[in-house]
DNA sequence: GCCGTTTTCGGCCCGACTGTTTTCAGTCG
């Protein structure tokens, strides 16, 4: 990517975009060999960009770019001149003096930012195709601080580029995991196991699991790690951490320290690492050194221990829970003794979103009730598809007084066992129509709408489109508003402050869609919704029984956006949500 | 380049692992 936007799809520059460039700028930075705290200056502000909900866009308009963390004088006036011009003298000036083809290299494992410009410099190589064959002749070897070795690993590194399977949604990452863990538990030098990395954190999708051991004997247990017979490499070997790439492409981290250390092993393998930085800052002002080992103070001796909380109680904070642990202001709030109060997935007793035969869901609607009952759900909405384009054997209108009956039916047979609503998930036309007229709609208890084709409309289309359903008066909830499916297809290109803003003012819930595939609302717009006081549901679109029991996942996605049970209506009473749905 | 219950200037996290070196630099998380 160029400074200059490529094409004009987007009328703005969204904070992801506004973030890459920085990035870019640091990276480049670091090719030049600039001052590193410069450097890091540009990559905070393009990680704050990204944790960053308001648009970059309006925050300028309002003067409020400053308040996003790590955007002082220099980076604000760079967001305006992308904003208001569309390019940025600062990086074509950089551009011209590194080739950009050079950022390609970051991407080989063991090759950085120094080797890249030792690479350009003294080899003449810009780009990873240079880089391959530079390697393949034995041309790498010969240059200063390269030996053969790292000939060989710079090239098995171009390689497994090429097998990268990329990113995992979060089920599939915690199955690995979990066989990981079994095996592991079963070694005779392994006391604990627990997840570590973004999979503790619940992370929306996962690159490499990290697995944290305790162990009194770490050598042996790394030793038998790295020789299991479904390693295909060996990335790293250590006494305290291994790294290895699995023949299905996983790639999974080994962390082990003895016992007594576990807590704070486990704090650093857990990060993130801007929650880590953080952490070791508040040490060094009580004259401490914080590590993955323990706490060193100013005479050398170390400090262990086995706990999370007792590493925590030394910087005077209580536990934090591991969804919070982005530097998303989790630190603060824990120093003023505010950590908010989290939802659990037990408090969801609720599903407002579900499938059957009706449309595409696997069981009847007796058998989804009973499912649903033996997983101690008190309500359950029955919200098949309308019968519009696109959704294979979705409801006619003319169907609904059969279902109702049916419906009727099954509550008659399993009593005060289960509160059964009759809904839709209402098909958002391509001109933000609804699949079902008003009056249909206003005979059902709860109506969902929903995105499901034409998403890749311009953001102001389809931004309109949503904003006309969520203005529809029979509406009670967006479900999955982006329409993503993780790991890999993007989700519409929302005007998010927008859409927030409508559906505070109409009083329409949002959705988190709990399948892993979908997370949807994010973390992040979960959050806002959840400042602007916006309602917000964790529901599992399930189209078959298990499928309920994705309800964790949303739940996960809701923690990490700071969402106690009060705003969630799958927590609420069937009286409270009854009344809600009456008086909408 | 950012930031402020030691500061508007002078700081800015830490160790493991690897390879190429004779004591350390680069990369990574």
């Amino acid at each position: 990517m160029s400074s200059q936007k490529s094409d004009s799809v987007h009328s703005e520059w969204s904070n992801q975009e506004l973030a890459d460039v920085f990035e870019r700028i640091a990276n480049l930075l670091e090719i030049k060999g600039d001052v590193i705290y410069k450097i890091r200056a540009y990559q905070r502000a393009a990680e704050s960009l990204r944790a960053e909900p308001r648009s970059a866009a309006a925050l300028l308009a309002e003067g409020k770019l400053d308040e996003i963390p790590g955007v002082g004088k220099a980076i604000s006036e760079k967001i305006e001149e992308l904003i208001t011009t569309g390019k940025l003298e600062f990086l074509e000036q950089l551009e011209q003096e590194i080739p950009p083809s050079l950022l390609e290299l970051l991407q080989v494992p063991d090759v950085g930012p120094k080797r890249a410009a030792l690479l350009w410099k003294q080899a003449g190589i810009t780009d990873l195709a240079g880089l391959e064959a530079a390697a393949r002749e034995h041309r790498l070897s010969k240059l200063p601080g390269l030996g053969e070795k790292s000939e060989a690993r710079i090239l098995a590194g171009i390689e497994a580029l090429g097998r990268r399977t990329g990113r995992m949604s979060l089920d599939v990452a915690w199955a690995h995991a979990q066989r990981w863990m079994d095996w592991l538990r079963q070694q005779p030098e392994v006391q604990r196991v627990e997840p570590g990395g973004s999979l503790r954190r619940w992370r929306e999708t996962i690159g490499d699991l990290d697995l944290i051991a305790a162990s009194d004997h770490p050598e042996p247990l790394m030793e038998r790690f790295i020789h299991h017979p479904d390693v295909q490499r060996v990335k790293g070997h250590g006494e305290n951490k291994s790294s290895v790439e699995l023949r299905n492409g996983v790639h999974i981290q080994l962390w082990a320290q003895p016992p007594q250390r576990f807590g704070t092993l486990w704090v650093y393998a857990t990060g993130s690492k801007a929650h880590n930085v953080r952490l070791r800052e508040l040490a060094l002002k009580r004259q401490l050194s914080l590590s993955e080992r323990g706490f060193e103070d100013a005479s050398g001796r170390l400090m262990e221990y086995a706990t999370e909380e007792e590493v925590y109680a030394v910087l005077d904070l209580p536990w934090i829970p591991p969804e919070l642990r982005e530097d998303h202001g989790e630190i603060e709030a824990a120093l003023k003794g505010q950590l908010p109060e989290l939802i659990e997935t037990r408090q969801i007793q609720a599903e407002l979103h579900s499938h059957t035969t009706w449309s595409d869901g696997a069981l009847s609607v007796e058998g989804m009730a009973r499912a649903a009952i033996e997983r101690g759900l008190r309500i359950l909405a029955i919200t098949d598809h309308s019968g519009t384009l696109g959704i294979t054997g979705g409801l006619k209108a003319e169907q609904l007084p059969a279902q109702r009956a049916e419906i009727e039916q099954v509550q008659a047979r399993l009593g005060k066992q289960i509160k059964l609503l009759h809904g839709i998930e209402v098909d958002i036309m391509a001109d933000g129509s609804l699949g079902f007229a008003d009056e249909v709609l206003a005979g059902l208890d709860i109506v969902i709408a929903s995105l499901h084709s034409s998403l890749r409309q311009p953001r102001e289309t389809i931004t309109a489109r949503l904003v006309r359903a969520i203005r529809n008066p029979h509406v009670d909830l967006i479900a999955h508003p982006s329409g993503r499916l993780l790991p890999n297809r993007e989700g519409a290109d929302l005007d998010w402050d927008t859409v927030l803003a409508e559906a505070k003012a109409h009083g329409v819930a949002l959705e988190i869609n709990a399948n892993p595939h979908r997370l949807d609302l994010t973390d992040l717009y979960a959050r806002r919704a959840l400042e602007l006081g916006i309602p917000l549901a964790i529901n599992t679109d399930a189209h078959s029984p298990g499928e309920l029991d994705l309800a964790r996942y949303g739940a996960a996605v809701a923690r990490r956006a700071w969402v106690g049970p009060e705003q969630v209506l799958n927590t609420w009473t069937v009286e409270r949500l009854t009344r809600w749905l009456a008086q909408r």
